[in-house]
DNA sequence: CAATGCCGTATTGATAACAAAATCGGTAGA
DNA sequence: TCTACCGATTTTGTTATCAATACGGCATTG
């Protein structure tokens, strides 16, 4: 069977309103602070109401929306309170994803891991920022993934999905990702290698750095939200 | 403004359901397994099948719930796999919590703490095995809410959640909870000092200690699910 | 006797309609 | 001029209903 089978392949209009929405919030396209109505929605959608209704409590629970009586629903920004809780959660939940890979991960995982750390270095020698975020983005979901651990990798992919906005926006003010790609390498390694403390360690200071990283960024352009 | 104020006070049927429905579900008056169609659930609680669906919604993101079409709405058991998974990721989530709390709890957060605590001693001397599990669960609560992390608490206290009743069944074949009252203290005395690293390892070896007895228990009983 | 196809039924996905509640605007009065 | 009240309108919470779909039983056939 395929792999990805595993997630229920039907078709309702529930889970299609849930992705477009999610698709049009990630990208900016309903930027941080929009809000309109559930008609206005549903109209925009091409269905009714209840649907998307259900779409935006997923949503909600997801952090990506707030839902306020009378006021419609609202695309959250992401403030610096906000990127400092979920950075702090990301470490210790990548640390232990990353601790967890080591001795399960398989071969195959292992190889796409590489092949997508290819695709970043091959991405920053063009200076093609968009697709380096891309492979950025998903290295730590494969991780996520490796480490076997079914919840953990849904509360992981989770708190990225929230933070992917103000990566977006770091990556456009700040040009090179400089150390990066070395940390990425280096949990790579020790997970091949089976060290796993080395790897927990590892994923833990490179997602601290990069709270750092955007604290500065933050500080220095006088954002507070994004 | 009254603190409390933030959190909507608003009363909704689709609360009322999600509230009733989880209450039901952790108190084990819905055991693990139950399952039925959404007009029953609608009718015993009075109300139309909206609500319900969308408070079912809630509770399958919480995690507690399965919605599978045709087959109703099931409770979910928890698997030893879904317990070793949990608890690998409260280690880390409520290591990072005592520690965050260093230096940010109040002195009536640790007050409650230490009053808390007091109550599951004295709950353990009068052999009051469900005084002393609502003390341990709100203990684990207050920490995590000490953290002033709001995502890491809720995140936390959607795991605690879940593994809420696996909690209860081992109350209930193990007389005694040895040496958590020990920790317990440790961990607040640490937090009071303000030895951060000492109170995340506390209470991450606490948690992990607690999954090697919730494993010896249920693979002595030959049990794979609660 | 087993297997397969068909039909009735039950459950869910979805829509439309309803009622309540709150917000906004205007108007009147101080 | 500012404030307070009142009504109209908009938005949401909820219900009732419709339609589609999957399941199970039953009969028929090999």
């Amino acid at each position: 069977m395929h792999p990805a089978m595993s997630t229920k392949a039907r078709s309702t209009r529930v889970d299609n309103a849930y992705e477009r929405l999610k698709t049009e919030i990630l990208s900016g396209q309903l930027p941080p602070g929009f809000q309109a109505p559930e008609p206005d929605i549903a109209t925009r959608l091409g269905m009714s109401r209840t649907p998307v209704r259900e779409a935006l409590i997923r949503l909600e629970a997801d952090g990506l929306v707030d839902l306020v009586p009378r006021r419609g629903a609202k695309v959250l920004p992401i403030s610096r309170q906000d990127i400092c809780e979920i950075y702090q959660i990301l470490a210790v939940l990548e640390a232990l994803a990353a601790g967890t890979a080591c001795g399960k991960a398989s071969d195959e995982a292992l190889a796409e891991i590489n092949c997508v750390l290819d695709g970043a270095d091959e991405a920053l020698e063009d200076q093609d920022i968009e697709a380096w975020a891309i492979c950025d983005d998903r290295f730590h979901r494969l991780v996520a993934r490796a480490s076997g651990n079914l919840r953990l990798r849904a509360e992981i992919e989770g708190f990225l999905d929230q933070v992917y906005r103000a990566n977006l926006v770091l990556l456009r003010l700040n040009k090179a990702p400089a150390s990066n790609a070395a940390d990425h390498r280096a949990i790579v390694e020790a997970i091949r290698e089976g060290k796993s403390d080395a790897a927990a360690e590892v994923a833990r200071v490179h997602r601290l750095n990069g709270l750092a990283r955007m604290n500065d960024l933050l500080q220095h352009c006088g954002l507070n939200h994004v």
